[in-house]
DNA sequence: CCGTATCCCCCATGATACTG
DNA sequence: CAGTATCATGGGGGATACGG
């Protein structure tokens, strides 16, 4: 990808695998446990408000789901939308980038779904040897 | 938080964007720092030993690698092989179910890839707009 | 309604040392 | 070589209270 980004130093082409990898840090913020929910939600339903979407993702506490909102806002993920009300309103949405991220977060999401049930199994009968040695 | 708990009874059908869902978690596990970064390595390469792991993945302490190996290996994602020998030589390599996890987890990495410049740009512009304030 | 500010706990992660 | 054991820590993440 040799980014020719204005980091501070003559950056070799990052390997997608190698510590301190730009893309690496981003594919740990997007796969994050609240922004993986977010990106899904509002991939899923189109705009939406704050509290409309706190409900949705019962569990995420108002710190988390601001500051997920946030990151996701700051690296162009996310519109946030703040219409001068009196009641304040505002609407957050994927935008065009965000978009481009439905199918790949969807393809995860998707396998998970589909493999949990093995997942499990394999986990059973892995738990199951660890209990009975096999005897020498 | 009215959450539907772990309730250890009939499960029903499971909404993946739940709390304490089975999927969700399989998806922090498989998504996690280290793991995407093994399971990466092992799909490239083919079987692989710990030591040789360990040098691809620079930075990974022992204790992370053996860590994110046995939950992968209980998983049913990572296959381990020990073989017999006066030096201890292991090798680990994907499962057929691991296999499963390639397309989706390259499609992820390959999106942070492509788009990590435009993010990066959209960071830049946040934070250049957060400094100035528009009005007043 | 939509956040921000604080406090605080706990666990993921790392460093180090030891073993089969 | 391929781990396990132990200790230290820092920041992710929850609960709560307050502000615009």
């Amino acid at each position: 990808m040799t980014t020719t980004e204005n980091v501070t130093g003559p950056i070799p082409s990052w390997d997608p695998y190698a510590r301190g990898c730009p893309s690496r840090d981003l594919l740990d913020q997007i796969g994050s446990k609240w922004a993986v929910l977010v990106l899904g939600e509002l991939g899923k339903h189109g705009a939406c408000r704050f509290t409309q979407l706190r409900h949705r993702l019962a569990g995420v506490s108002e710190k988390m789901l601001t500051q997920t909102l946030r990151t996701l806002e700051r690296d162009g993920l996310v519109l946030r939308t703040v219409h001068p009300e009196v009641p304040p309103r505002v609407e957050y949405e994927l935008t065009a980038l965000g978009q481009t991220l439905r199918g790949p977060l969807k393809a995860l999401t998707e396998w998970s779904v589909r493999y949990v049930e093995e997942v499990l199994t394999a986990r059973e009968e892995y738990d199951g040897r660890a209990v009975k040695r096999p005897s020498s």
